[in-house]
DNA sequence: TTTGTTCGATAGACAATACCTATCAATCAC
DNA sequence: GTGATTGATAGGTATTGTCTATCGAACAAA
């Protein structure tokens, strides 16, 4: 059995005539007339009596058209799912964050992402890079906004902006003063890092080390920047965290001030990066432009759709 | 589309592996690749996404393959319904009756033949032999039964029985003695005939006139058997009907006596005939043999399935 | 590192079949 | 009879589905 076959008995039920049902099928009637007996030998069913005079149905053809109708209605079907979801923004999307970044860059894309694109399905997880990396290879997730290059061949990556890091202290800090930050005056300073098991900690870490000198926290690290935060509102000494971070509603709240810092390196590039077998790269490519168009002017966009 | 790549991709959804569905499918693995490569160009969308560890789903194959499992199932109906309808005596069979059969007939077959073939229906026309052949030429109905042959090429027929004409006259008639009848018997007899559309009019008409002479109540001509029994049993003569007429009650009903008669030219020959072209040859054959079977032995068999 | 295995993709040849044009036989209207 | 219309048939062509053989990449084990 054919799907053009079943147009083809379908045009001739509804013709009665050869000629024109190949002619709706744009096909020649020989044509159309030897596919509909071969049909009727593969069903071990006559559906057509033919006369010179033209077409009458048998009862089986009757019952056999009406459900090859439903047959190419379903195929039909079939086709309109592939097209609607070819729409490259139908569909789920499974976006792997570091904890550094997701708290403070999901709340300014989530909303403009869903009410853009109600087709889509946004599956967010939070890990580290290692972990990220890892998933995406083995499909657990389909795109990961990380902060570090990788090098593996099969994965693709998209630098999207620079993230610049900015200071962090308490109110009534020494530093309180000063209008903007130079690494240079964190000498004496005890800074606070995350848990290592986070690249912004490796970062922000050797950023500092040539200033700071060991102090009596350095065995302190937080678990999140939350708790980091935390910290650094108790008095246990300053830090660094991406400019995103002081975009919400912490610092009054806590009663920490955070400073841009005069240094070209304080800083991290935020890539998406996605395998390169991925289908849906259109997908990938609008994703990345509307995260773009959130961002704040505190970071520096990187791709322009 | 074709229907074999529904099941390709049904199959590659099901192992995720092209070499196992390929063997699934019993086909080779680099067809059943590239036959979905181009299902998918086709669809504009890549519905599984490969590595070289195995295949994983898009969302749109997902769902594609949704899609798919219902049409191959509404295929699967259309081959379902066609072998159902395949079954000789599923259907509908549109049978023709001469009216001096019809009465008598259809009572010895309607239950046999429905309680036999559940799965058919039976459409029972009355009408005169020339408008049956008419009728069953465009198609109105399948089959005739009629007590003529036919000379048409487009119509097959197959006899089914010798049907006797029986006399019959009232109980007070002088015949009432004689055990059977000559139709030298019938001389200086009044014979009622049948209104001349029926065949059986001209048969008996022709068989009596040797014999018969002009009578007072000539003219009169019954429409149905019904009536011209009623005529004879008022006394204006005698008449023949079919034997198979003798079977119902009306004979002592009516007063009337029925006798065979001892000529062998006094019998009509009831046949089927059908379209040449009617698809259902077998279904022909099945009716002509249980209608065979349920003849009570007053009527001598033709067909022998 | 090297080797063997497994994965899907590719190339090229072959075979099935869908398709076409030309034609036929039968029927029907004029 | 004549011409028009019907579906069926014949024979050749083109498409395409299929095969075998092979490749390159990835991974696991030696």
């Amino acid at each position: 059995m054919n799907i053009k076959d079943l147009r083809y008995i379908a045009a001739l039920a509804e013709t009665r005539h050869f000629g024109q049902a190949a002619q709706a099928c744009h096909v020649s009637q020989p044509t159309l007339s030897s596919q509909v007996r071969k049909l009727e030998d593969e069903l071990g069913t006559v559906l057509f009596e033919r006369s010179t005079r033209g077409v009458e149905m048998t009862a089986a053809g009757t019952a056999v058209v009406r459900e090859a109708h439903a047959a190419l209605e379903q195929i039909q079907r079939v086709a309109d799912v592939a097209r609607a979801l070819g729409d490259p923004m139908a569909g789920t999307l499974r976006l792997g964050m570091i904890p550094t970044l997701a708290p403070s860059l999901v709340p300014l894309v989530i909303k403009p992402l869903i009410s853009s694109y109600p087709a889509l399905s946004l599956v967010i997880t939070e890990d580290t890079t290692a972990t990220l990396v890892e998933r995406l290879r083995i499909h657990q997730v389909d795109a990961i906004l990380i902060a570090t290059s990788t090098e593996h061949d099969e994965l693709a990556e998209q630098p999207l902006f620079e993230e610049p890091f900015w200071l962090v202290h308490p109110q009534n800090h020494t530093l309180y003063e000063a209008p903007d930050i130079t690494l240079s005056m964190l000498r004496g300073q005890q800074m606070l890092l995350l848990s290592e098991v986070h690249c912004l900690a490796d970062q922000v870490g050797r950023l500092v080390e040539r200033y700071s000198e060991p102090g009596p926290h350095d065995s302190l690290r937080a678990a999140s920047l939350e708790t980091l935060l935390q910290l650094v509102s108790a008095g246990f000494g300053l830090t660094m965290v991406p400019a995103l971070t002081t975009s919400g509603p912490w610092t009054t709240d806590m009663g920490l001030i955070a400073k841009p810092i005069r240094n070209k390196t304080a800083r991290r590039t935020v890539r998406l990066v996605w395998r390169a077998s991925f289908p849906n790269r259109s997908m990938i490519g609008t994703v990345s432009d509307l995260i773009c168009r959130q961002l704040p002017n505190t970071v520096k966009r990187l791709y322009d759709a």
